[in-house]
RNA sequence: GCUCUUGUAGCUCAGGGGUAGAGCACUUCCUUGGUAAGGAAGAGGUCACGGGUUCAAAUCCCGUCAAGAGCUCCA
């Protein structure tokens, strides 16, 4: 990581552009800082930036910081902020700042016999020609770039949130670091608001939702980052699979099935293996082999070694679908009349992700892509790149997804790992651009963002948390084709090879849903909602009536369900808005006599009674239309 | 993988060195009720797992597994 320096340390410019909300969270840091160097003198702190949520800081001490600690903090902010502390910016010598760091003054409230360690390390890490300054609150000195609030009396509302480990500098090799979190607004309506909108997202969180609509399941004797998918949560996956098959058709793609395992030799070929071997599931020995080994006494090492260097063979749970696309596309002869060739899957593919990184349906370790490749020519890149977009942003727009954001990964310039020729990749690279400006969206170009085989598109949104989240990617491929040696027969009656593309517009299955439950909070539109219609006689005497108009919706293909409880209507209606059932059909003696139900939408409420029949087109026609 | 926190009934959670509690859900009965909870009775738990300390462990200690937050990673 050669530029963590470059992430960690903002420029003097990037620095005086600080709004007046990151400028005040920063000043608030110091206030937290402030605070717990008085409750723990022996606090070494490290960078203590504003963030998009706050601010923290990273410090090193003996204590570990508790939840219970909190509010002992936050005591002590409150006291600094009374006394309300001018932030005083003093210049200094870099010779000058080196004898206080090394009295241990720095991000300290006064000398100590302890050196200043991370502070003497940032301290070098500033340029020669740039100025050094250090910031005063109180006793507090901190070497700080700036800028701050005038005072400590500014910081009004704050509030420590959290506390995390962090690597020093972001670097797994460094010491770990408390990092403390907290925020800050102008003032506590705004820190108010803030909260509850914390709480709120808490609501959306899908992990949460999918349990109480018994969506989905992650079970301990399964396996971690293994989804289960439980009868409703497969309804919602397979009406988004129905729903992209349609526009695939439309585009000319072909189904293909494959398996979710192969030959270690088929990803020695494509490069998977052994290449990212550590994330990926280990290997599957042949049994033979696996006895042979044992039989001379060898170990786990020894066949490790073996399957990598492929004197022994074994299977691989796949880690993408790609490689068996391939072989699908070499095994016939392709003329350039048959191209583009669009390999379509739903394949299910399987990464080793570290532990600590999976998190409910967000970050698996097996997932289903809605996969496709397509084999084209240089000429029919754009073209077909264009195609993919159009599919993603019919995927977004159908779900109201408007809020997401578009990175176009493009190659870094000083770099030589990529593969293919510079004029191969301008052109991709143009052709990206061009489709994502036909978007209509602002879209960021990150160089050095491209995979080494191509440049690619990313679509991405955040969860409740504001977390961000890749979904949908386009990306074009120049390894693979000459990994398995590709070709197709031109005009010219010559071999040429094709470009490929990989793209998935929901990306995984498992992470859009995912999103998708906390984007609509469990209020699915009609279309996708596993129970779309919930009848509620009002006693048992209409049951029998609730089963006729049943059986009217259940013939159009509606979801639909009576609920023939022994309860009342108020507790029927209750439990339904709970699953957020779209419709509720309240059936009574008024509505057996003529023959119509009194409709409830669970966020319209009551809208009063129509004819079955109307009731039934209507709604069928919301299905079919895929209305939000 | 690392640091911290957490793990008690199907769910949400309380309790806490002397072999378990609430609400919801579930079962049965009563009730037949018109737009977010009708009533009663009942059933349900090796307190994540494995060790240790103790006369006694769900409770304290250690380890394992899993979850959450963050960091690192993500072809």
């Amino acid at each position: 990581m050669a530029d963590t320096d470059q992430k960690q340390r903002k420029t003097l410019d990037e620095r005086n552009q600080m709004s007046d909300l990151e400028r005040l969270r920063h000043s608030t840091a110091h206030v937290m800082a402030t605070a717990i160097s008085k409750l723990w003198p022996d606090a070494q702190f490290a960078y203590g930036p504003p963030t998009e949520q706050g601010f923290y800081y990273d410090v090193d001490m003996g204590h570990r910081i508790t939840p219970d600690d909190f509010e002992k903090i936050e005591a002590e902010m409150k006291k600094v902020v009374k006394e309300n502390q001018p932030f005083e910016k003093m210049v200094v010598s870099r010779d000058e700042a080196l004898t206080l760091a090394k009295k241990g003054r720095l991000a300290a409230l006064s000398d100590r016999d302890v050196e200043s360690t991370f502070k003497i390390d940032l301290l070098e890490e500033i340029p020669e020609d740039e100025e050094i300054s250090i910031y005063k609150n109180g006793d507090f000195w901190d070497l700080c770039a700036g800028p701050h609030v005038p005072r400590t009396g500014n910081c009004k509302a704050f509030k420590v949130m959290s506390v995390a480990s962090a690597f020093y500098k972001g670097d797994a090799n460094n010491p770990q670091l408390q990092r403390v979190y907290g925020t800050a607004f102008k003032n506590k309506t705004e820190l108010g608001e803030h909260l509850e909108q914390l709480e709120e997202a808490k609501l959306r969180d899908h992990r949460k939702i999918g349990k109480e609509l018994n969506l989905f399941l992650i079970d301990e004797a399964v396996g971690q980052g293994l989804v289960l998918w439980k009868p409703k949560g497969a309804i919602l996956r397979q009406q988004l699979l129905d729903f992209i098959l349609e526009h695939l058709n439309r585009q000319g793609y072909s189904q293909v099935v494959t398996p979710h395992i192969g030959k270690l030799d088929l990803f020695r070929t494509s490069g998977h293996y052994p290449y990212y071997a550590e994330s990926q599931f280990p290997p599957l020995a042949e049994r033979e082999v696996l006895k042979g080994l044992a039989e001379e006494g060898r170990s786990c090492g020894d066949l490790m070694q073996q399957l990598e260097s492929g004197e022994t063979t074994g299977f691989l749970l796949r880690p993408m679908n790609c490689p068996h696309h391939i072989r699908i596309y070499q095994s016939d002869h392709h003329s350039y009349r048959d191209l583009p060739v669009r390999l379509a899957e739903f394949g299910t593919v399987y990464r080793w992700e570290q532990s600590g990184e999976l998190g409910g349906m967000t970050r698996v370790r097996g997932f289903t892509q809605d996969d496709a490749h397509i084999f084209c020519t240089e000429d029919q890149l754009k073209d077909e790149i264009m195609g993919c977009l159009e599919l993603v942003k019919i995927v977004l727009e159908t779900l109201g997804m408007e809020d997401y954001r578009v990175r176009v990964g493009l190659r870094d310039p000083d770099s030589t790992k990529y593969v293919g020729e510079p004029e191969q990749w301008d052109k991709a690279e143009e052709a990206l651009r061009e489709a994502a400006s036909s978007l209509g969206k602002d879209f960021a170009e990150e160089p050095g963002e491209a995979a080494f085989y191509g440049p690619k598109i990313d679509f991405v949104v955040k969860d409740a948390i504001g977390r961000e989240w890749q979904l949908g990617t386009v990306q074009v491929d120049y390894n693979l084709p000459e990994r398995f040696g590709l070709e197709y027969v031109g005009k010219d009656n010559a071999s040429h090879r094709p470009v490929m593309i990989h793209r998935a517009p929901f990306g995984s299955l498992e992470r859009f849903v995912g999103v998708l439950i906390e984007h609509f909070a469990g209020k699915f539109p009609t279309w996708l909602s596993p129970e779309q219609v919930r009848i509620l006689p009002i006693s048992e005497k209409f049951v029998e009536a609730a089963d006729e108009v049943h059986k009217v919706l259940r013939d159009e293909g509606v979801r639909v369900k009576v609920d023939d409880t022994n309860e009342k209507v108020g507790a029927k209606i209750r439990l339904a808005q709970l699953e957020r059932i779209p419709y509720m059909l309240i059936i009574g003696a008024k509505e057996q006599e003529s023959n119509q139900v009194s409709v409830r939408h669970r966020d319209r409420g009551d809208v009063g009674a129509v004819g079955v029949d109307e009731f039934k087109n209507q709604v069928v026609a919301e299905i079919r239309s895929r209305s939000l």
